[in-house]
DNA sequence: AAGAAAGCCTATAAAATAAATAGGGTTTAT
DNA sequence: ATAAACCCTATTTATTTTATAGGCTTTCTT
């Protein structure tokens, strides 16, 4: 399951995707709309920013906003942001390897060579689903 | 990612999947293959007894054994048993099913739709992997 | 120039969940 | 009768997630 920070940076991304005509949304409005505590969607917004999907505007009039094209934001890029790997298990993600400590041949486990399959075919799911399917789906 | 119970339960199931000619396996026999506690091992047996995967025979000469043929084994039926389910909301959730707190209506909430899309195809890749996967990758 | 509005940043606290441990109960072979 | 092994439930510990806190910086408006 996804943690409730990607859960509402989801939810911040389609509000953003939805208001793409006004210049910037306010860390308030989107957190009123879903009744999300203000500070926790404010640290995943600036996660969001860090990582080059949102943009923003400081002081008075300020704001975030989408600087992607939400065909151009796939779920994989959200989740693994907030959530981490799409992997299931350490020994066979991309972006956050680790060895399992209760393996003994990672060559010759049939475990790993299972989930290395599954994570490639999960990827292709999540790399293929974007914002812009969620936006099309409201 | 997997918990340590569902990726445990996976090395426990290849470890009676390779010892199916014995009768019985012993819990103690898999923790020390694996360097994992027993204890913890014991609760995860259990439970897969419970769910029908593995019999088990008590006292002196006793042990677990597999009950289920390694490809009538999917790892969607073990995920579920040990981590929950397999959607990635709540509010998708084919056997754990709870609808979100800051969705305001499920009807028209895109994230549910795109998310539903994701579970189908994701089962799809889970329910055709089975332990007997596992076992001929070894 | 001053004040208020808004995002930026880091740290800490609280809550929830996962992992591990504990210990006695029951069954069965010898 | 004894020892080996699974059965069951509860508790503790560790880890992770969720939430809060508070001051800093930037920018607009007057």
């Amino acid at each position: 399951m996804l943690s409730k920070k990607t859960k509402y940076a989801l939810h911040a991304l389609t509000y953003l995707g939805k208001h793409r005509d006004t210049k910037t949304v306010l860390i308030h409005d989107i957190a009123e709309e879903h009744g999300i505590s203000h500070k926790f969607l404010e640290n995943i917004l600036l996660e969001l920013k860090k990582a080059g999907l949102l943009g923003s505007k400081k002081g008075k009039g300020g704001g975030y906003y989408l600087i992607k094209e939400p065909k151009d934001i796939p779920l994989s890029k959200v989740i693994r942001l907030l959530d981490g790997p799409i992997a299931l298990l350490p020994c066979v993600s991309i972006n956050y390897y680790e060895p399992c400590a209760e393996c003994k041949s990672e060559a010759s486990c049939g475990i790993k060579k299972v989930m290395a399959q599954v994570r490639d075919e999960t990827l292709k799911i999540l790399e293929n689903k974007t914002l812009d399917d969620i936006l099309t789906n409201e």
